[in-house]
DNA sequence: TCATTTTATTAACAGTGTTAATTATGTTTG
DNA sequence: CAAACATAATTAACACTGTTAATAAAATGA
């Protein structure tokens, strides 16, 4: 039944080019101004349609969610070829931070807004998830990593590994969200120019460096 | 003009339970379900006159905005009498978190959300805004006198007080978003059962005290 | 008392996510 | 081939949202 397979291709085309419009429209203009509505026309169907696809606005943003996890586990990916433990969890926020600047909506909307991981906790609930908990591990290997390399040594492995993440995503969340421009703009008196993420990702580093 | 001064105080004792009401609703409900239909049903007047009392819901918001930093103040001016300048930093530590998780839609409204502080931006360009700077004053005046007493005397001090604000704020949203909790039970056979909010801090305080 | 200003309301616009009922399309069977 | 069926897509509608313009009501000043 070649039929078929050709039905369920056709069917899991529209699928994407639902996501496609979906992405489209979110990178251009966020989550709230992409639409049910605006999605259909860009695919010339009608909103209903959609409906057939995906069960609801959150499944399709979790899509999207998904597909950021994605583009961040595959920069973290190269990164395991840094041999030196210390050396690459450097380059991992690094990196981290430099995704959070580059693809700001994803980084909301994987790390910031509740609706995806609220999708995942009402439909995924079978431990699927994958992608996120990717990273995470990477970070944790890399700590136990720098442990046995005799760094960090009296801390625990996941515990630190929490502050790391703890940090970078304050840091990265509080530049996405203004409010460290806003600190930059209201104590311009007492704080020199400058970019005060890099400035306070080398003091982290250094701080790194102080715990051996 | 006596009639004046009563008239002045009847408007502005109706603005004041416009933001009790919107304040009750958005405690309960949060804020997408803060409606201005909800808000003046429940005080009993029809929608369009929040309009001639706020400028748009963003603006309520932002009302709502510096009660949470007044209360936040309030609670890091108490710390002013410890006197001893690491266990008043690590209390600020205590009492950030504590904010957060008792006050989750506060915390939500005042660091995450985009809107008040683009609000801000907006109408508030004349650098008035005290509330939020004073948090962040303080803060800086306590790692200040953290290095006096012979602490973190190698780091500079505002990208050493971002760090703790970074790391304090990040560890605060991912419990408040629920990553925390779903990293504990995605890997829970690879993490012992407890509190990682209270150990991450825990792993913090003592990360802090290896930097002397 | 009349005119003026202030305050509040109704009606409406332009959207939003989502569902039920209905029509169109394509496939399979008699 | 034509009828029966299953699938796909649509229209219409519900119950909301923030916000504005035009209008009515109330309070104030002369």
């Amino acid at each position: 039944m070649g039929i078929k397979e050709r039905k369920e291709k056709h069917k899991e085309d529209l699928r994407q080019r639902i996501l496609d419009a979906a992405k489209e429209l979110f990178l251009k203009d966020g989550y709230e101004a992409t639409s049910i509505r605006k999605i259909a026309e860009k695919i010339e169907f009608s909103p209903t349609t959609i409906y057939l696809y995906y069960k609801d606005k959150a499944d399709i943003m979790y899509a999207l969610h998904q597909e950021g996890f994605k583009l961040l586990g595959s920069q973290f990916g190269v990164l395991q070829h840094v041999s030196e433990p210390f050396e690459r969890l450097k380059a991992m926020g690094r990196v981290y931070m430099s995704f959070a600047l580059n693809n700001p909506d994803f980084y909301e909307l994987m790390f910031i807004m509740k609706e995806p991981i609220e999708f995942v906790k009402a439909h995924c609930h079978d431990e699927e998830w994958e992608e996120g908990e990717q990273a995470f591990t990477a970070l944790i290997m890399t700590v136990d990593q720098c442990k046995a390399a005799g760094y960090f040594t009296s801390f625990d492995t996941t515990t630190f590994a929490l502050n790391v993440w703890s940090l970078m995503h304050g840091l990265c969340s509080l530049k996405l969200q203004g409010h460290l421009d806003h600190m930059a703009t209201t104590k311009a008196h007492i704080l020199e120019e400058g970019d005060w993420l890099e400035k306070t990702f080398e003091g982290f580093i250094a701080m790194l460096n102080s715990l051996k």
